[in-house]
DNA sequence: TTTAATTCCTATTAAATTACTCGGTATTAA
DNA sequence: TTAATACCGAGTAATTTAATAGGAATTAAA
């Protein structure tokens, strides 16, 4: 029941990009060294942000990424389903149509349990825009002194 | 983000012991039958909901499993924690104190976002309680015509 | 008193998944 | 022309999961 360093990297490259733009891209080396990841890896996450329609890639010298929508629109469940594939806690066709029906549909009890996780979890990701965390994001720096540190080795 | 077998098996069974139970001891091999689960696989699920309190295990002949509580004071919740752990979406020390801390606390913006998902995934479960499952599971039997098959093969 | 049924315990292993690394190609501003 | 960048796919090491296996301890019943 934990997510994956897709989810994790993902998101906190996502409020990066946010949080540094300024009319320009944003090359993901930048993001890489301020946030501690590889940027081989991260190249790998934000394909799929690029593939969701969260940001755009700029190719070329002085290239980058920049979000594909203001950051108002975009939902923290948008950019984690993204990175996650779906939040359900299982692959049951009930709850996600992509997956193949079960037999025992009919007589499964422990459905209504899977699909009320489900539906809190999204509930919950709905409910915070990517602007809340890159305001949230301001105020700690804020606070913090300002200073751009890296945020390298953090376990979450 | 996914449950593992734990979890999913695990649940199963303590709603077919809770289902099945007639104040004798119900064996593992029994369980282990109808739901489909390896009974040496099911043991070492079996043991962690001992652990946790939530059954106790009578041995011998004619020995088995009796839910250590009324099924209306044994949420889904304490189930899913004692087989999967905590049901927290990272391990970080603000949301689970046995986590070691982190360094980055005082900048960390996505743990308010793993925070809102922890909390709504433990009202979630916590929110269930067995005996709604055993009367749901008794409904639904009935309803499909008593028969007590074999839930064998399902994906959740 | 023996037997069979059961819980209880620990070690090992196969499969799957995760978390990367690596090496390249394509594109474009300077 | 060059350097900086996105873009792409294959391979691999580490970790976790999902079991399997085998036996010891306990106890009701024959």
């Amino acid at each position: 029941m934990k997510l994956t360093t897709k989810g994790r990297y993902g998101l906190r490259a996502v409020v990066d990009l946010a949080v540094n733009t300024d009319d320009e891209a944003v090359a993901l080396s930048q993001i890489a060294e301020r946030q501690g990841i590889s940027l081989n890896y991260l190249e790998q996450l934000v394909a799929r942000l690029k593939k969701a329609g969260i940001v755009n890639g700029i190719r070329g010298a002085q290239g980058g990424y920049v979000l594909a929508m203001p950051a108002e629109e975009i939902s923290v469940g948008d950019i984690l389903r993204a990175l996650e594939g779906d939040l359900s806690p299982v692959d049951c066709y009930e709850i996600n149509s992509n997956d193949t029906p079960c037999d025992n549909s009919d007589i499964c009890v422990t459905k209504y349990v899977w699909k009320r996780i489900s539906d809190s979890i999204n509930d919950a990701v709905d409910g915070i825009m990517l602007s809340d965390l890159v305001a949230e994001s301001r105020r700690v720096n804020a606070e913090a002194g300002i200073t751009q540190e890296s945020q390298a080795n953090q376990t979450c």
